[in-house]
DNA sequence: CTGTATCCGTCGCGATACTG
DNA sequence: CAGTATCGCGACGGATACAG
């Protein structure tokens, strides 16, 4: 079971750089709400509010953040309807389904082991 | 481009239900230092001083406690020697390099993204 | 060298109220 | 329905000093 980083490291065997733009996106990416949301979004579109319901526990602050910030990085996409009642919708971009590629068989795995993995 | 995350939903088609164990873990897994910590593990066994260099801008309180929480999950191994000066080593376990199988695709693809995701 | 203990700032985040 | 504005607290995390 070989596995190596070697490919992402800097000529000083640093993984991501302080500063680097790669710790950003982690961030965002990989940030408490984040996976939640692209998680929530990955098997179709959703409304405001079916997202706040879908990601149990989330403040509307912190939906609109995140939201906000994803939208920024390009991995989701917002469509308004011009309608009474408003309606908004979210969506991943191709982006973000080339994201949830790779996050996906993380999520899937943790999902599956985490008992396992809290039992002590 | 398909994608789904159908098999980790719950019956009421939510992702990852509040309290969850699945919660937890991801937390653990995806905080801002042990993404870092454990990917700096990825290639071969580390000292606590060239983990805290590999590291980048960890303090010595946040890499000693993000240690623990990654041994405590079994993701890594702890190992002193009793010489003078001491020595200790960390290394993935077994549960830690599956872990980072699935881990690095994402890494890697986000190390590859990060300055065109910015890039606005 | 490998940590632990303590102090303490800040800011992430939730709660609430309000608007288009 | 889909958000924004504001307040306030608690804990996350950095800096420093110290210990084994």
């Amino acid at each position: 079971m070989q596995v190596s980083l070697a490919s992402i490291r800097d000529a000083r065997g640093e993984v991501f750089t302080e500063g680097c733009p790669t710790r950003t996106v982690l961030d965002h990416v990989l940030s408490k709400w984040g996976v939640l949301v692209l998680g929530a979004l990955t098997d179709g579109t959703l409304r405001w509010g079916e997202l706040r319901r879908a990601v149990e526990g989330i403040s509307e602050k912190m939906l609109a953040s995140t939201l906000r910030t994803l939208e920024g990085d390009g991995f989701i996409r917002r469509e308004s309807f011009p309608e009474v009642p408003p309606r908004v919708e979210y969506a991943l971009t191709d982006r973000g389904r080339e994201l949830m590629e790779r996050m996906l068989p993380l999520m899937d795995w943790i999902a599956a082991n985490a008992d396992e993995i809290l039992a002590r």
